[in-house]
DNA sequence: CTTACTGTACTATAACGATAGTACAGCAGC
DNA sequence: GCTGCTGTACTATCGTTATAGTACAGTAAG
């Protein structure tokens, strides 16, 4: 779990927000690209308003300090983003979240972990589980991760 | 999804169980590599009782043209199982499955949909979703997947 | 013995993800 | 103008996964 906060040394075209800290979690080894890791955790931040719009996110080397990973990857993650209209880029000063992002952010993250559940439900099933069995390993599994 | 009959057209040197069918769901492009969704589904075949121990399973090469992957594939596949003493090769005969075999195999069914479970539990805990939400995206999730 | 199947062991190739390093154009601040 | 940052665009290398093809030793059945 890496600290990262909003890049707010620079200006951009369209006033900021104030300072914001956000979590982002990358695991290497996790069969998901780590590319698209970051891709993720940055909607997510957007959509839970970490990030605003007109704000500055941390440059491809920040990034890519702070995560311990490699400056092309950042850019990759950020190209992506920069296809779906999520960021745009001012060049020479850095990156911004776009007007609309937060709204597409909120949608593709309910999409995601939709369809991640999904799957994992449907590997249960198709492994035998029954019903009851896969409901009470969630509700366990969800009483550990979050208690109470 | 395929159907695969166990081999039942060789003699191991143990007694061999009644025809059983068991189905296969190989997705080349799902992050996990294919090699490790064929020893997931024999572990599974195994745990469900679709394949008995000292039953032969398919050849290398059946089972290759079944799933319609390279033969190597399923050789690594094979290669991993038998390193975890699931499974065990009768020189020019085929590939016996194991005495202890299905005991490992439902304990290593449940562990690993845990493990899956708890990650995309954690993934969507961490995207700010609440309890509540992710409760019910489960919920309906599971009565899509096994109505009723 | 011959034939046809077994598992196993290579080599080679391709695609993809990730890293490392370099380079260049644009902007901010001094 | 100079310095230091920004995004972007390469090239090269490495490891993993998957495929294709070939080869060889062992077994079963005729």
């Amino acid at each position: 779990m890496t600290l990262i906060s909003p890049n707010t040394s620079l200006k951009s075209h369209w006033p900021h927000s104030p300072v914001r800290t956000m979590f982002f979690d990358i695991n290497p080894s996790n069969g998901v690209p780590v590319y698209e890791q970051v891709t993720r955790q940055v909607k997510f931040a957007i959509a839970n308003g970490a990030y605003e719009a007109g704000q500055m996110i941390p440059s491809v080397r920040e990034m890519a300090r702070n995560l311990a990973i490699n400056p092309n990857t950042v850019a990759r993650a950020y190209r992506q983003l920069q296809d779906e209209q999520v960021i745009e880029t001012v060049r020479g000063s850095g990156i911004a979240v776009s007007r609309g992002a937060k709204a597409v952010c909120r949608t593709d993250r309910t999409k995601l972990i939709r369809a991640r559940i999904s799957g994992v439900l449907q590997e249960a099933i198709q492994s035998q589980l029954s019903v009851p069995e896969i409901q009470q390993m969630v509700t366990i599994e969800l009483q550990r991760i979050a208690p109470q």
